[in-house]
DNA sequence: TATTTCAACGGATTATAGTCCGTGGACAGA
DNA sequence: TCTGTCCACGGACTATAATCCGTTGAAATA
């Protein structure tokens, strides 16, 4: 994988992601168990440092209740 | 890879982005050299049978002319 | 101080995204 | 016809997403 710092737009979606799943009240470990993902590739995908599928990204909206295109609108508005 | 549909969401993907493509007069080979993807792999994006990361979705809205949120939009509404 | 909770981070492995190269079929034009 | 263009589809390979399991450190609480 990419161990350190894949791009922007993975840097952006991580740090927006890490921000709704706390503003929900998830740990990276509850949230992760709750999507089915690994709670480690959850930190990973959070620090910017993984190039999610699209897979993924319909299981990380779904769990923060934003149809994908909020969530990037979020992303790219980084209103987080 | 999965040679066979992945799932729903990305024939969905697949199949707005060839509407897309084919309404900005691209045929597959030139829009995926165009992007700097595989042309063969153009094809399987098309068909829902592949689950595209990140860091492609990102390519490929960019060469549709569009942000990400919007592209998802689009294949939400289905309007392609 | 000791204990618990959470996130950062790593190494090693497995699954799959993405490449490369080729074939065959449909269709249009010469 | 035949020639060129475009797409569907395939096999084999390479790159990397995603998993699994562990360690460390910070901060809060008892």
């Amino acid at each position: 994988m990419g161990r350190i710092s894949v791009g922007e737009p993975e840097r952006k979606f991580g740090s927006v992601v890490k921000k709704l799943r706390e503003a929900k009240g998830f740990t990276q470990e509850s949230f992760a168990y709750h999507i089915g993902i690994d709670r480690s590739y959850q930190g990973r995908i959070e620090r910017g440092e993984a190039s999610v599928t699209l897979h993924k990204i319909g299981l990380i909206a779904k769990s923060l209740g934003l149809a994908k295109s909020e969530l990037f609108k979020k992303i790219e508005d980084n209103e987080s």
